[in-house]
DNA sequence: GCATTAGATATGTCAGACGTTTAATTGTCT
DNA sequence: AGACAATTAAACGTCTGACATATCTAATGC
């Protein structure tokens, strides 16, 4: 765990990079406690504001926690999936709105790897992640629905049908792809027809998963992924035909 | 983005969750240049070194970038594919290592994933990717080559495999659980046999591609993914009898 | 007119100090 | 001896002030 003297700027970034690396390489094990902030100032030769510095990076990817106190400092943090979640999903959202990904890519993107969870969540559903989805089908047919309130519940549909493949690595994938898919679906004003053939859909797909059979869900969903873009295409087609 | 003075502890993180949302809901556009370290001090009514740590927080996920001289600052950070995918991959290899995940868990999303991956880069694959393919599959057999660098290069074939699809996205995704399988395949030791027979399915895999034979494509990955669990079992099945 | 230089601004870093939290130790009383 | 209270020590959290360094702007000199 060693930094360049010699390069003045960047000194906390190569404080962390040691650190992170030396996590990564399983050298630091979990709940180990590093050194305090001044025993690092030490070492590093360096002062404890930028000792300080390197750990904040390091506590901002949930790799290191503080306690104060006696028996205080700073240990490596087991990461959770909960705890990636929020950032997978801050990352994939701010990467679609930064770079003008088209809603057709993100779409394309995030059904294909719904169907993939679709013939496990077929084979292992549970009580439970059927019963969410039930309900979530239940809640968007109420009519003072939002949009917004209608786009939550769908993104806690389609949660809860990954959920259902029981697998958490999968789970963590899907939750940045669905989720960041959010702010776009907003931009749809879904009109009560729309919102019917939606539920519709949803219900089919929560009767194939619920039948256990991995073909109609994924027909329906393919279906359901296919009137989602033709729902983005109508917005898109309005917006041009009101500036031209 | 007000903080709440009354808390004493963790005034940082408050300052990086105050701007973090204003970037993420887009008050603050990419490119735009934050307040001053000091003025931004004085904003929030704390210290130079408080805002500092905020800021390195947020530097540590992409989210600014920092210049220093007369017109530096700190300024809002288009974050791209290529900067988000090492974080990705950091969070996932780490997820998976430190959540006692199994070698079982981890493949099947990973070629769950990436068999949706395969109807979009059979129908789009360019003669590039598919070049990779070959290539990779052909440094694959060489004698010499270690274990790491057969997984290394196992890993450079799935990914061109995944970027063939031409979306963004689904590359992004697929990075972080191709790549965080990495250190769990390195635990395996391959055969002369296995090799020619992993191969063997990456030939027929690229095959596939070439012919934009979506359902050939599917059916080899399938067949891969079932040996790699089978080899993985093996080991795991080997060292059990060892310790009984 | 152009190159050089001085100034201004902002980040990067350092040093020292004080406050706060927490746990362990010590001391006292029953 | 044991239980409770007070003290102490360790560590993080924050503040102040200062200096170093990078970079752009503008004034200066030839």
């Amino acid at each position: 765990m060693k930094i360049d003297p010699h390069n003045p700027a960047d000194l906390s970034a190569q404080i962390a990079k040691a650190i992170r690396d030396a996590i990564i390489s399983g050298a630091l094990p979990v709940d180990e406690r590093l050194p305090s902030e001044a025993e690092m100032a030490e070492q590093f030769d360096v002062s404890r504001p930028t000792v300080r510095e390197a750990l904040k990076r390091l506590a901002a990817q949930s790799l290191i926690r503080t306690q104060r106190g006696a028996t205080g400092g700073a240990f490596v943090n087991r990461l959770r999936f909960e705890d990636a979640y929020g950032q997978q999903i801050t990352t994939s959202t701010l990467l679609l709105s930064m770079n003008d990904v088209s809603f057709a890519t993100a779409c394309e993107a995030r059904y294909a790897l719904e169907r993939a969870c679709a013939p496990l969540s077929a084979s292992r559903r549970s009580a439970d992640h059927l019963a969410t989805m039930r309900a979530e089908a239940h809640r968007q047919l109420q009519p003072g629905l939002t949009d917004e309130a209608f786009c939550a519940s769908d993104v806690a549909f389609h949660r809860a049908l990954v959920d259902a493949a029981g697998n958490p690595v999968l789970s963590y994938q899907l939750a940045g792809a669905v989720e960041a898919m959010q702010p776009l679906m907003n931009m749809i004003t879904f009109s009560a027809r729309s919102r019917e053939k939606i539920v519709a859909l949803h219900t089919s797909i929560a009767d194939a998963i619920e039948a256990q059979d991995a073909g109609a869900a994924d027909a329906h969903l393919a279906a359901l992924a296919a009137y989602t873009q033709e729902l983005a295409q109508n917005v898109i087609a309005e917006r041009q035909s009101k500036r031209g």
